[in-house]
DNA sequence: AAAAAAC
């Protein structure tokens, strides 16, 4: 099998794959753990025992055999032993915590299941898309497409689809041949070259980047949008940064003196077209000081004028010049309209995205004009699609694709701040990659260089990653990014946050600053919470952007209800419980990892199927463990912060806040994991009394009404918010 | 302060 493959799945393998008469789906085999006679009239329930049973196993209160305590043959670092576990009821049985002196475990013994989250093989729950082994491996995982996690661009129709697909694509796409829709002899595009383009960049009000057009500048001729003074201190603060740059020996592309004036810049700007009155994002008391707050904005047009695409206002949003884009502009707009090729139409349509989402109807034409790009757009608006689309139309344009040359270095990279969004973004960009011929590789972390360092090796031509092993292959001169003319950073304030910038920072300077035809190389910045923090990467990489956000997306049009428990702590993890023990899927957040790997412990000891996300995990199991989520066999994930941006997976229904997130950024990136694609959700946050005030501060800054409701085991709020 | 991101 495959290279990595460190044998973690022999325990399933020798598991009893018959399938018993009365097994559901899940469970085959009534000697499985996780066996449960159907009873199609039973109401649908997560597994669970109850006391009674646990108490007649005598190995059930046995910690489930996760990895790295045993991988390490000990407890892991971050947990003292005993440390932190729940004070258990007088009905768990006693727990052993040492695993090294146990009996080998039996496969085949009868004991109640306990969602092994770390080292079982996938579950049996499931077992028709197991045939074909593929969970435990190490290697890069292109994921099946049947259970891969779903892309940002939600929609209604894409189910169908999906559903189609449930073979497990197991081949690397990387080295396949061109895919079906990259013919020339299909039926003739329908993208009309010939039709007035809606979103012809002609038609536009004149740009910011025009100075001579615009308004006088109001507030002095300091060419630079943010004034540092008022900011927060930041590490990276322009002052002492400025030598950084100055340092390195290559001409300074976007020297601010040269710069025409930046977008940041309000005042000087046409009229606001609207949405003055929703939720602000850009302009929170919370957020560092700026220089642009919009009190001394020019007059708001509220009434604006819908129904029509209208990408000519400049809507003067906090500093960041965005121009807004409303749902009803992209009606009937196609992906031809916005520039791009018919091969890579069909593929997004494929993808499920027939037709553009509102943020990608407003970067597209920017990016394909060889513009920088800011683009915001709410959790699950399409954002992969905005950058990924155009980005690969742009690589055509120069460079042409279908040929490829033997070692030839990537002309793009897509940057992200996790492994499994890198993942996740690949799964979108790749395919609209090979249907002009493109190649794709992912580098990231917590695998084998083998597989990355060959895909280079061969040549590819988009990079999409994260920071650390980028620098790690650039530094061992693996990766060349000299010829990178495009640079995507996906949730691109976060990567700005301290720990990730300056990684950043000098891959970035390792790109091209020109393209072979003497334009200059494309950055792409996006996220759901673009805000002034990316300010430092603006200033020294990105010249004029043009911004871009999708008007009307406040948090009054989610589909998302919000509540707040406040619960006494020891009261929390029984509360916690109790809202998790619903059928839908949730999604828990906890602070730290020792945290949430305690949680999905104690669900799992309460009978509940859940499992782990978290940096303590070796890859191979976060990337299952994920996917247990997404395909169902799990429905409860406890998962830290790294699950709280980008990723996608279908229908969870509840997001439950274990901890308090840290800011408002971090509350609307976890909450925005459920009520994806129009569906309901709900976020539930527990809070300690003593944190009242600062979530009341966070919901305030996040634009978010919810009332604070004292709660406590057995409330019966907490069986009526648990996941349906 | 924790988490993420390289080995």
């Amino acid at each position: 099998m495959a290279p990595y493959d460190k044998g973690a799945n022999s325990r399933a393998d020798r598991s009893d794959r018959t399938r018993h008469p009365n097994g559901t789906p899940a469970a085959r085999s009534a000697k499985h753990r996780g066996f449960r006679a159907a009873d199609p009239t039973a109401p649908r329930q997560k597994q669970r025992w109850d006391a009674d049973e646990r108490r007649s196993r005598p190995s059930s209160g046995e910690r489930p055999n996760w990895e790295p305590r045993d991988s390490r043959g000990s407890r892991p670092a971050w947990e003292p032993r005993g440390a932190g576990r729940p004070a258990r009821g007088d009905d768990r049985a006693p727990r052993s915590f040492d695993r090294n002196d146990r009996a080998p475990r039996r496969d085949n013994d009868d004991r109640p299941l306990r969602f092994d989250r770390d080292d079982r093989a996938p579950r049996s729950f499931d077992r028709t898309d197991r045939a074909p082994r593929r969970d435990n491996d190490d290697r890069p995982r292109r994921f099946d497409r049947d259970d891969r996690a779903p892309r940002s661009f939600d929609r209604t129709d894409r189910a169908p689809r999906r559903d189609n697909d449930d073979r497990p694509r197991r081949f690397d796409r990387d080295d396949r041949a061109p895919r079906s829709f990259d013919r020339n002899d299909r039926a003739p595009r329908r993208d009309n070259d010939d039709r007035p383009r809606r979103f012809d960049r002609d038609d536009r009000a004149p740009r910011s980047f025009d100075r001579n057009d615009r308004a006088p500048r109001r507030d002095n001729d300091a060419p630079r949008s943010f004034n540092r003074d008022d900011r927060a201190p930041r590490s990276f603060d322009r002052t002492d940064r400025a030598p950084r740059r100055d340092n390195d020996d290559r001409p300074r592309r976007f020297d601010r003196d040269e710069r025409a004036p930046r977008s940041f810049d309000r005042t000087d700007r046409a009229p606001r077209r609207d949405n003055d009155d929703r939720p602000r994002r850009f302009d929170r008391e919370d957020r560092a000081p700026r220089s642009f707050d919009r009190t001394d904005r020019a007059p708001r047009r509220d009434d604006a004028p819908r129904g029509h695409f209208v990408p000519a206002d400049d809507v003067k949003l906090d500093k960041l010049q965005a121009e807004s884009i409303v749902a009803a502009d992209v009606e009937g707009v196609t992906f031809g309209d916005l520039g791009i090729g018919g091969n890579i139409s069909r593929a997004l349509a494929e993808l499920g995205a027939s037709s553009p989402f509102p943020i990608q109807a407003a970067t597209i034409p920017d990016v394909i004009a060889g513009k920088d790009v800011l683009g915001r757009g709410r959790t699950g608006s399409g954002k992969t699609i905005a950058f990924g689309a155009p980005l690969v139309e742009k690589l055509m344009e120069h460079g042409g694709g279908t040929k490829r040359k033997m070692g030839r270095a990537p002309r793009a990279l897509i940057l992200a701040p996790t492994r499994e969004l890198a993942l996740q973004i690949d799964r979108t960009v790749q395919p609209i990659a090979r249907s002009v011929g493109l190649f794709t590789t992912q580098i990231y972390g917590g695998v084998p260089y083998g597989r990355q360092e060959g895909a280079l090796q061969r040549g590819v031509d988009i990079i999409v990653g994260t920071p650390g092993r980028v620098q790690d292959l650039m530094k061992k001169g693996t990766l060349d990014l000299s010829e990178v003319v495009i640079s995507v950073l996906d949730e691109a304030d976060h990567m700005c946050d301290l720990g990730f910038l300056e990684p950043v920072q000098e891959i970035l300077s390792a790109t091209a600053e020109v393209t072979p035809q003497g334009n200059r190389a494309q950055k792409l910045l996006f996220s759901a919470t673009l805000d002034t923090q990316v300010a430092a990467l603006v200033e020294e990489f990105l010249h004029e952007p043009s911004v871009h956000e999708v008007a009307g997306e406040d948090q009054s049009s989610s589909t998302i209800d919000h509540r707040v428990l406040v619960v006494e702590q020891r009261d929390k993890d029984r509360v916690l419980e109790e809202l998790v023990a619903g059928e839908g899927k949730t999604i828990v957040f906890a602070r730290t990892r020792a945290y949430a790997e305690r949680l999905a412990d104690q669900f799992e000891d309460a009978g509940i199927r859940a499992t782990s996300l978290h940096g303590d995990l070796n890859q191979s199991r976060r990337t299952r463990n994920l996917q247990l989520l997404t395909s169902g066999r799990v429905n409860v994930l406890v998962a830290t912060d790294v699950a709280a941006r980008g990723i996608h997976v279908d229908d969870v229904s509840l997001v439950v806040q274990a901890d308090a997130p840290d800011d408002y950024k971090a509350y609307m990136h976890r909450s925005g994991r459920t009520g994806r694609a129009g569906k309901e959700g709900t976020v539930v946050t527990i809070v300690p009394r003593s944190r009242r005030r600062k979530i009341e501060g966070i919901l305030e800054h996040a634009e978010i009404e919810a009332d604070l409701v004292e709660s406590g085991p057995g409330d019966r709020i907490l069986a009526e918010l648990a996941a349906r």
